[in-house]
DNA sequence: TAACGAGTAGACAGATCGGTCTACTTCTAA
DNA sequence: TTAGAAGTAGACCGATCTGTCTACTCGTTA
């Protein structure tokens, strides 16, 4: 069962999402999610609160998605492949768990709180760490030397954001694809190494 | 002389680029200015009109910049490594025609403008068009194959895109000199093929 | 059965929002 | 010299914002 908690984080999240939080107002989330204002008062108490329930709800929600889709995956270069596969799948709204592709949450917040030392910024940037180092153990199965490991790490992680970033801004729905073409070529040049 | 016009529109950036543009008022932009309200709707017609100034203000403002800095170095690879040096200098503050660096001003509005087809998220998309076509232009002095060089324009531009997310969400100030490792890793491999 | 936690609807408060308007000043060009 | 464009300060309007509060309804449990 799920609970007018959880309900207020999903239905905020989802406004948020595709509208911006400065764009969305309380008022709009209790109509869109059908709970009365003390309510929402009795579980939150701020809207910034609630803020950072649904950075930590996306958090978890995309961070589960991408690893399972890349413990499906084969080991090696195969993971990578994977990662960028899924990044397809996520612009072009083939992922049931994700909303409709709006470019990534966490970004999209980090531009509306310009401050970097207050909490909301700082939830974003854990949330790009915690991604980079699922990346990593990816790439740790490729057994390369440390350095070699790191710098793929950088231009993967690069990559990424890079494709994310413009497959929002740009609309360009094929960035996955392209990125994952740079990647697999830095790859396969290190392996050979 | 400084017209009002061109006063509001620089003294709006700022608030707009640092705060984000839901976060900032008129009010605001009007005491930051020390404009009178009356002018500031005698110059544009709304608060959206006067966003869409600061957009192309900044897109001239920062095309103008970057071409500048990849004109003064030689051809081939080295503008690609003067694109990135660019960014690096531009993170870290080193930049007196920018302002501090607070991330891509059309990457955060356009997470403020969810709605794609709208025409403060175009303006967006145009700016980020550009300024590919921009580093095209250096590309294609290296006189590679034309399928090799549209592989590698995707590939600067995704580092480029993925170095200023994570310069700012992350506050990676080292994201252009990682960028550029990657970028000249793939250009050199390109070359020898 | 009595108490209480979680819920509802919605009035209300105080602040702020974008935008309009009046009354006045200053500068410039016909 | 005078008409008009561009400027100032700031009152004002209606809408909307976050957040508080009252009054009431359920279930569950001690």
């Amino acid at each position: 069962m799920e609970s007018k908690r959880n309900l207020l984080i999903t239905r905020a999240f989802e406004l948020f999402y595709t509208k911006g939080i400065h764009a969305v107002g309380i008022n709009e989330i209790l109509q869109y999610s059908g709970v009365a204002k003390k309510t929402l008062y009795h579980h939150f108490t701020s809207k910034d609160e609630l803020v950072i329930a649904t950075l930590k709800y996306r958090d978890d929600c995309f961070y589960d998605w991408l690893a399972r889709r890349l413990n499906q995956a084969d080991g090696g270069a195969a993971r990578i492949e994977a990662l960028f596969d899924a990044l397809d799948d996520w612009f072009n709204d083939r992922v049931d768990e994700l909303q409709p592709f709006s470019g990534c949450f966490f970004i999209n917040v980090s531009g509306e709180y310009g401050n970097t030392t207050c909490q909301i910024h700082k939830q974003c940037k854990a949330h790009k760490s915690r991604v980079k180092m699922l990346i990593k153990t990816q790439l740790d199965t490729l057994d390369l030397h440390e350095n070699t490991t790191k710098l793929l790490l950088d231009a993967v992680h690069l990559l990424k954001e890079g494709a994310i970033t413009l497959a929002h801004v740009q609309g360009d729905k094929e960035a996955a694809l392209k990125a994952k073409a740079s990647a697999l070529l830095l790859i396969h040049n290190s392996c050979s190494v």
